[in-house]
DNA sequence: AGCCTTTGACCAGCG
DNA sequence: TCGCTGGTCAAAGGC
């Protein structure tokens, strides 16, 4: 697991969407089925079954070098050509990239995509990387210069990917996901099948807006997000615990960064240190661990179900919003191990984030799916914006973690409000998109169609026409654009990651928008920010 | 005592 | 209309 991360990408829609100016290279180039994710999970592929569609970016990072395979990143579209691009970046950058599912057609079905991401690597690395560029050649442009950080791919010390900061307020948006044992070996390998499957278009569309889903947590692959704080930390411990053992050592050594992160979150309910922690603490604890206590969301969730979906590897559970007025639900599919393999929210939160950890300690029972799931964290939309006022993320850290998550306003561009924080009131009420977190990747559904914020790269707007995934295909999107916007959006995330280094990236031109993508352990966090 | 999780049963939508 | 599947309800039990 040490070796590399992967970073898995879905992505909904196909929609070749103009946007993806900055929509990485990769993904436009076609990539042979990856294996790799099969192996993981097993995976189910597409089975979209349950009428989720599972399109949307996701990613995952993980180790490569699991079971002693060489990393070899997969997309899980399934692409025709595979010597490409992403052969050549990997060449040049050091790791290669996965394929990139596209959703439609095509690809259906197939795996979700992976992206790997040598060992420390950063995710500010990866913008910079020629996979972030439209033009798949890119190189390290002055307004990056990292590139030479590539060169540490090969380190043991994954790459790192800092938790997004949780400042970007209210546009940002962030989830991350994937777990890599769970997603990416293995549930998600298995979901990665399912692959696309979820369509925010189709199931629940009945949701509003929202968004941010928080880490999972992973253990084995490498964290590239090290940095979790020890709220999330604790939060994750039990998984940690599992996952840990998992988990090579290997990982990143994020963990020491996690370490920055530190005060435990309020809301984990009170991770009692493990070993896992004193290992993280002694830095062997991969950066994995880290990530495993997924912040919460700030909102107090009541499960009301389980159920094991027919073509899902893992159950699923449902959650309601414990606020009286407040009927935002969320599904949660975890794996056995306890990673969150896929999260989807439904309707937004018409109240602001509780305060934190009001709740928790008393039954004890109180979960938040995030504890519980240790990911999920959905994201409160609020949280950016507001949420936060209510105190419901315990440090700053946490909150980076969580705000990460932050709403995605306009990130539709279109018309389609969908994004919004759920949380706020008024906001986006009724829009109804959900963001789904799909094997580290979260996805909003909508009523109209999903919107896959996931992926942010592939924004889908709207699940019948504005999708524009990121499509990653080179000719369109990104190609699209032209060099002097690349060179703009470039810049902008250029600054944007300087300024949170955990993110990674890619600005939509068209939308104005930036998407982060938030390593995170296991998983991979994305984002949207508006410019 | 309150809140939450668990879990089997029920209900609704869809083919 | 039937069967399948997903989503929700509600009783029981735990913390």
């Amino acid at each position: 697991m040490d070796g590399h991360t992967h970073l898995a990408m879905e992505w909904k829609d196909q929609s070749p969407g103009p946007d993806c100016s900055m929509l990485p290279s990769f993904l436009t180039d076609p990539f042979p089925a990856d294996p790799l994710v099969e192996d993981c999970d097993g995976g189910n592929d597409g089975s979209e079954g349950g009428g989720f569609e599972r399109h949307g970016l996701s990613v995952a990072v993980g180790s490569p070098q699991e079971e002693g395979k060489p990393v070899t990143p997969h997309f899980g579209q399934r692409s025709s050509s595979s010597s490409s691009l992403s052969e050549r970046m990997q060449a040049r950058a050091g790791f290669s990239v996965a394929k990139l599912s596209m959703p439609g057609s095509e690809y259906s079905g197939a795996q979700s995509p992976y992206l790997t991401i040598p060992p420390g690597l950063s995710p500010a690395s990866l913008l910079e990387s020629p996979v972030f560029l439209s033009n798949a050649m890119g190189q390290s442009s002055p307004t990056t210069g990292k590139l030479l950080m590539l060169g540490d791919t090969n380190n043991n010390n994954n790459a790192r990917l800092e938790p997004p900061s949780v400042e970007d307020g209210p546009r940002a948006f962030s989830f991350k996901a994937l777990d890599l044992k769970s997603s990416q070996y293995t549930a998600e390998g298995k979901k990665g099948s399912l692959p696309n499957s979820q369509h925010p278009s189709a199931p629940s569309r009945d949701v509003p807006v929202k968004t941010e889903t928080n880490i999972q947590t992973t253990t084995q692959g490498a964290n590239p997000l090290g940095h979790l704080n020890q709220a999330q930390l604790n939060n994750g411990q039990d998984l940690m615990k599992r996952s840990y053992h998992d988990c090579n050592n290997k990982r990143n050594r994020l963990a020491a960064d996690s370490a920055t992160a530190g005060g435990d979150n309020n809301a984990s309910p009170t991770p009692p240190a493990t070993a896992v922690d004193s290992e993280a603490a002694k830095g062997d604890y991969p950066a994995a661990v880290a990530t495993a206590a997924p912040a919460e969301d700030g909102y107090s969730w009541r499960k009301y179900g389980q159920k094991q979906v027919k073509h899902s590897e893992y159950p699923r559970s449902y959650y309601k919003c414990t606020h009286p007025s407040c009927q935002v639900k969320k599904k949660v599919e975890r794996s056995h191990e306890g990673h969150v393999t896929e999260i989807i929210y439904k309707g937004t939160h018409n109240h602001p984030r509780p305060a934190a950890q009001s709740r928790r300690p008393a039954g004890g029972a109180q979960v938040h799916p995030f504890n519980d799931a240790q990911m999920d964290a959905p994201a409160d939309n609020n949280n950016n914006g507001y949420g936060n006022a209510g105190g419901s993320q315990p440090n700053a850290e946490a909150r980076s973690l969580w705000h990460a998550g932050v709403a995605v306003q306009d990130w539709r561009g279109d018309g389609l409000e969908a994004t919004s924080p759920p949380s706020v009131p008024g906001e986006l009420c009724d829009s109804s998109a959900s963001m789904q977190v799909h094997d580290g990747a979260a996805r909003f559904e909508s009523p109209e169609g999903g919107v896959d914020v996931t992926s942010a790269v592939s924004d889908e707007v709207d699940g019948d026409d504005r999708v524009a995934h990121g499509s990653m295909s080179q000719g369109q999107g990104a190609a699209d654009t032209t060099e002097g916007d690349e060179l703009e959006s470039k810049r902008r995330l250029h600054n944007l990651i300087s300024a949170r280094p955990h993110h990674i990236c890619s600005f939509h031109q068209e939308r104005k928008m930036c998407v982060l993508i938030l390593g995170g352990r296991m998983f991979q966090e994305a984002g949207v920010v508006r410019h």
